[in-house]
DNA sequence: CTAATGACGACAC
DNA sequence: CGTGTCGCCATTA
């Protein structure tokens, strides 16, 4: 059983991100229904690579606003970075990759939750 | 139930 | 997107 719902949608999303693109916790708590939930994605996300299995996930796609990798320190050495970086995501510096280029919209993936 | 925390966001300077 | 402060939601103690 699910802790929460809100868990659940951030694991689809997170799930669904295509290959070299980003997104935001900002955008994906918006998407979910969330005003604000930004912290509470972060939370969802922490338990989501702590959850068995949950590390084909790909929770590197996933940074903040500025495109900062935040959670970073959550992966095994610097892991998130290679992987975007491998990707084709560009990076403005050593752990901000450009959100502006390579973002991407989590909301049809959160529409899609509702099919 | 209240307090504190966390992979954050928006706004002010 | 520089730095600083307050607000947001969910979980844990």
């Amino acid at each position: 059983m699910a802790k929460s719902d809100f868990y659940q949608k951030v694991y689809k999303i997170v799930e669904q991100i295509p290959y070299g693109k980003v997104t935001t916790y900002g955008a994906i708590s918006g998407a979910i229904g969330v005003r604000s939930g930004a912290r509470t994605v972060g939370y969802a996300l922490n338990n989501l690579i702590t959850h068995p299995g949950g590390e084909k996930y790909p929770a590197h796609r996933v940074v903040n606003a500025m495109g900062q990798l935040t959670g970073r320190g959550h992966f095994p050495g610097d892991s998130m970075r290679e992987k975007l970086e491998q990707e084709g995501v560009s990076f403005k510096k050593e752990y901000t990759v450009d959100i502006d280029k390579h973002f991407w919209s989590p909301v049809e993936a959160a529409e899609n939750l509702s099919e």
